[in-house]
DNA sequence: TATCTTATTATATGGTCGTTCAACAAGAGG
DNA sequence: CCTCTTGTTGAACGACCATATAATAAGATA
C-alpha cells in the first residue's frame, strides 16, 4: 500500500521579470511555430508550462506581451550593430551576423513578419520602432563613417547607410522565405559589391 | 394600408468565376485594413456581402482562398515586370511602379507580410511562390540585359539582377512600414545608385 | 511557528472561429 | 408554365479565443 505522498509545492514562484523572461521566451516559441496566428494565450501558457492567469497578471495584456517581446527582438539586433566588434571590421561582423544561421531562418522569419504586421497595425509599436529603428541606422551609420574616415573619402553616409541597410533587409528576407533561390554566400557578396564602389575594396 | 410588396430576389446568382473573383477583393480588404488577423470568414462575407456558406462553396476552404488571392497578387505584380513597357526604359518603368502610391502604402504591406507568413507556414504555397519567383526575377533579368546589350557591356546579370531585386524589396518594405523614414524620391533614386556603377548613367 | 504578500492556479464567461449541412430559390432551358 | 441545376442562405456545431475573478498556496518575514 502506498504512502500517501506529500504533495511537492504545486508550483514555483519565481521573482517577476524572470517569469516575464520565461514568458516572453515562450511567446517567440510561438510566432516562430506558426506566426501571429499561433500567438495564443493558451499556446503561449502551454509553451511555458504555467496557467492561463499568468500572462495577464505579467503583462497586462496579450498585447503587453507582444510589445516586450518586440522590445526583446530590437535590443537582439541593436546588440549585432552596436557590439563589441568595434575593433576592426565592424561592417564585415554586421554582415556576416546578419547572415548567419541562427538570425537567418523561417523561424525568425515569421516572427519578424508577425512584428513587421503588428507595427503596421499598432500605433504604440510603431513609436517605439521608429525610436529603436534610429538607432540601428545610427549604428551602420558610424560603422560606415569609421570606414570612410580611415580611407579619408568622402561619403554620403546616410543615404548609403540607408541603401545598405535596405539591402540587407531585402536579401534577408528573399534567404529566409526561400534559402534555396540564393547562398548565404551570395547574399554576403552582394553586400560587399553594393559598399565596394563606394569604399573600395573592404575584404 | 400598405399593400404587401411583392419581395424582390433575395439574392443574386452570378457565375461563379465572377463570385470568386468578389470574394477574393473583399479577402484583400480584409487583409488590406488588420492582416491575417482579419482574415476571417465572418469579415470576408460581411465585406463581400454575401453568407457564410459561399466561401467553403467556391474555395473548398478558407486556405484555398487565400491560396487564390496569392495567385492574384503576383498576378499583379507580374504585370508590372512583364508590362507593356518594353518599348523604352522597362528598368525605370519598374522602378517607377513600385514605388507608386498605389502599389507602396500600408494596406498592400499588410497583404504581402500576411501572405510571406503563410509561404513561411504553407508547402503549397511556397511550391507556387517558387514557381511565380522565377517569372519576376526573368521578368527583371530580361530587362537588365536589354541594358546590358544596348551599352555592349557585359554584366553579371543574374546577380545584378538578384541585388536590384533585393534592394526594391528592402526600400520598399522600410517605405511601407514607416514612411516617414524616407522619401519615395530617396527609394528611386537609391535604385538607380546601386545600377549605375554597372550599367553607368540611366536617366 | 504564525503571518502576510502576491505569484500562481483554475474556472467561468461571452464572444468568435471554420466548417458542415439541409433547405431555399434564382434563373436557365424546355 | 414547369423542371432542373446549382448558387446561395442561414442555422447549428464543437473548438478555441482573451479576459476577469476568486480561490489557493509558495515562500519571505518576523
Amino acid at each position: 500500500m502506498t504512502k500517501p505522498a506529500k504533495p511537492g509545492p504545486r508550483f514555483r514562484r519565481i521573482p517577476p521579470e524572470e517569469r516575464q523572461a520565461l514568458l516572453i521566451e515562450a511567446g517567440l516559441a510561438c510566432l516562430a511555430r506558426g506566426g501571429i496566428l499561433a500567438f495564443t494565450i493558451d499556446n503561449i501558457c502551454a509553451e511555458a508550462e504555467v496557467s492561463r492567469g499568468l500572462i495577464t497578471h505579467h503583462f497586462k495584456s496579450k498585447d503587453g506581451l507582444l510589445a516586450a517581446i518586440y522590445d526583446t527582438m530590437i535590443e537582439r539586433l541593436l546588440a549585432v550593430v552596436e557590439g563589441t566588434a568595434s575593433t576592426g571590421d565592424r561592417i564585415g561582423a554586421i554582415i556576416e551576423a546578419v547572415f548567419a544561421e541562427e538570425n537567418a531562418n523561417r523561424e525568425t522569419l515569421r516572427i519578424w513578419l508577425a512584428l513587421w504586421g503588428e507595427i503596421a497595425n499598432n500605433a504604440a509599436l510603431l513609436k517605439s520602432h521608429r525610436r529603436h529603428y534610429a538607432r540601428y541606422r545610427a549604428g551602420v551609420e558610424q560603422a560606415l563613417q569609421a570606414v570612410a574616415e580611415d580611407r579619408n573619402l568622402t561619403v554620403d553616409i546616410s543615404f548609403t547607410a540607408r541603401m545598405f541597410i535596405s539591402l540587407i533587409d531585402g536579401l534577408w528576407l528573399e534567404w529566409c522565405i526561400d534559402p534555396r533561390q540564393m547562398s548565404a554566400a551570395d547574399a554576403k557578396a552582394a553586400c560587399y559589391r553594393l559598399l565596394e564602389p563606394v569604399f573600395g575594396k573592404l575584404t
